[in-house]
DNA sequence: CAATTAAACTTAGAAAACTAAGCGTAAAAA
DNA sequence: TTTTTACGCTTAGTTTTCTAAGTTTAATTG
């Protein structure tokens, strides 16, 4: 139902304190973004407003301030981001788009142990139902 | 030295068209547009000239039209949004990134062996040298 | 040669993204 | 009790993105 739009550079970045902190406070936000970007707190405020209009964030009250913590988890917002560029680049070509985040920086062992991990479990989902099957 | 700015959606889909055709006039690109979004041929060109200005796209000339092609090529500029992307949602962890894709869709056939291919000649170089060696 | 056409260029404006100053209020400090 | 401080709210401005109408120019057609 509720239509969540993707979030823009900046949400994105104050997404990514949010996921990070798992909820935080203005003041929060503001202390962590200014580390990477230059920005003042009421920017920060007007934009966690703006971003629980569109229901990207929700807070609670704690005392005298507004605690934010996000409505979708890091995976799911990650997943339509990674589902539109993929639209918009690769025209649905999943291993183009490995292969660009491969050539990009090569993985560490942990990482391809995991790549490797991956790899299986969608070759095993593939195996049990080759056949493109829409179950969605 | 010439920083070429990400391109936005609007661009983007424009540069596709070109990626597709290797070049194209601006009538050309904007009868591929109009089939998937409802624009103005007119706009299909105000875009291309200001994509030229950002260093996007060039041109020649032929007969009275332009001929567009893209400066960058596909990987070149995919493998930016990716590692765009790769830092702005999953701090740089590209295994999280293909476990999104992979979860998103379901790899044909051949996207696998293409996948198993990638993640070999991944290991492969990272058996040769397992620290982090800049050699780039 | 005049009219039509097809192309690029100019201009303009709406919508979204981004930014921050200024205001009000209430708690805490002096 | 007065002052300061810390917060959220309102407002407003700039910039970028996106859009398309109008204008000009030159070739082709009647």
């Amino acid at each position: 139902m509720s239509k969540i739009p993707e979030p823009t550079d900046r949400e994105l970045a104050i997404l990514k304190v949010l996921w990070e902190l798992e909820e935080a406070s203005v003041r929060q936000v503001y202390e962590h973004l200014r580390e990477h970007l230059p920005i003042v707190q009421n920017t920060v405020q007007a934009f966690l407003r703006t971003m629980e209009e569109k229901g990207l964030v929700r807070h609670r009250v704690s005392g005298r301030s507004f605690i934010y913590c996000p409505v979708k988890p890091r995976e799911q917002t990650s997943k339509s981001m990674v589902s539109s560029l993929l639209d918009q680049v690769f025209d649905g070509a999943v291993d183009q788009l490995v292969k660009s985040a491969l050539d990009l920086k090569a993985p560490s062992a942990q990482e391809l142990n995991k790549l490797r991990e991956l790899l299986q479990a969608a070759e095993d989902r593939s195996a049990r139902k080759p056949r493109k099957g829409g179950d969605r």
